[in-house]
DNA sequence: CGTCGGGATGGTACCCAGTTTCACACGCTG
DNA sequence: CAGCGTGTGAAACTGGGTACCATCCCGACG
């Protein structure tokens, strides 16, 4: 029954909001949730894990918009693998806040939430390792970790705020953050398919004017 | 007596190395070292605590050396600081590569390891946040903390690399890291504060969006 | 209708990490 | 010598997590 589980996550969350994380016992739990110590072990394996999403199926779904991604799409392969993540916590609502409250409260469940961020990291790495790989790339390793652990940390920032409460509309913020992480993130060859294109302009101008120019430029 | 902690090391290195670390039990590291459970614990706090390094000291260190930096001189600042962690695991030789097998086949200790590293990117990420702002950037916070990952991930590349014994000389291997980092992440004006810019932008892009690209790098 | 079997649940005993408390043995100082 | 802080040991206790067995529910099948 899903139906007992509920009760547990809900009782579980209840009384971590009263009395706190660590001076809660699994005992109390069960005694509100209405179910016996063995069922909850049994439903969750740990205390930490009543708290957690199911990081196995986002990792799954993830994993397959990946495996569709291309070297050549790589990036929309990226990006929209990592909206999967924000949607999974956009789509929790209050109950992803309430579990984001805990987890800056309770230096145990920080940990669990970080370990659970590298495994997004590393999917993300494995498949960059072979999209970066033979374009001619002299430290693939480097580079895929660095583009990974980019991707997977602008993707917490924009999370991170809107589990606070501030900035504004989280899906547009990560499309931008998502291409600051690309703008400042060297690729590889990669982007770099065909010819290069050098533009002069003048000095001194403003960023807002020196962008005019090359705009027009390109025209 | 900091003899009695070192046996209580090496008592506990030994029989993780033979047992395994979740089958070794602290009444047998405590026995094997002559001493009672109670100075382990007031020892070390917690079974996992023996095989880490005194990461507080090394932080204390970063921070001090972080302290000296400007915003002109934030990329010394940065690499130094980053040096003294490479530092201190080279320093300890084949206990870090010991500890480091460990690390890999236990996913407490991995963990535990992760958790400490957000330690230090935390350091160079509030630095960092002074740094870059006031200088035009648009999202400090999200520049900063992509920095800071990038900083930590590319040190952590070549350290895992010595670690499991590939690759060359590791302090020439974090050189060209961290130039890695600071080629591949764009900093904002604090770079170039005069003369001429080279800017670096993906090509096949639209007009707009490279002048927008453009833009973003001159703010 | 009876019963057979499997999955979910409850109950109990146990292990071990970590905490707390108290007692004791030192070394130092007045 | 008395007093005192500090490091150590011994024990009891708490609570998360595991292992094992008994039970119950419910559908399948004769």
């Amino acid at each position: 029954m899903s139906q007992a589980r509920d009760r547990m996550v809900e009782a579980a969350f209840a009384l971590f909001d009263e009395q706190g994380y660590d001076a809660t016992t699994v005992e109390q739990i069960v005694e509100r949730a209405g179910v016996s110590r063995s069922t909850f072990f049994r439903a969750f394996g740990s205390k930490e894990d009543v708290i957690f999403p199911r990081h196995e199926d986002v990792q799954a779904r993830i994993a397959a918009r990946l495996a569709t991604g291309t070297r050549e799409t790589h990036r929309v392969a990226i990006v929209e693998a990592s909206r999967l993540v924000l949607d999974q916590y956009l789509g929790e609502g209050e109950l992803a806040r309430s579990r984001y409250r805990l987890t800056r409260s309770v230096p145990a469940l920080r940990d669990r939430e970080v370990a659970s961020m590298i495994g997004y990291q590393r999917l993300f790495r494995e498949r960059l390792r072979e999209w970066l790989s033979g374009a001619g790339d002299e430290d693939v390793d480097l580079h895929a970790e660095l583009l990974a652990v980019g991707v997977v940390t602008a993707h917490n920032v924009v999370l991170r705020r809107w589990l606070r409460g501030v900035g504004g509309d989280p899906v547009e913020e990560f499309e931008e953050a998502m291409a600051a992480v690309f703008a400042t993130t060297r690729t590889g060859p990669l982007d770099e398919p065909d010819g290069a294109t050098v533009l002069v302009v003048p000095s001194g101008l403003s960023p807002a004017a020196t962008a005019a120019a090359v705009r027009d430029a390109l025209r």
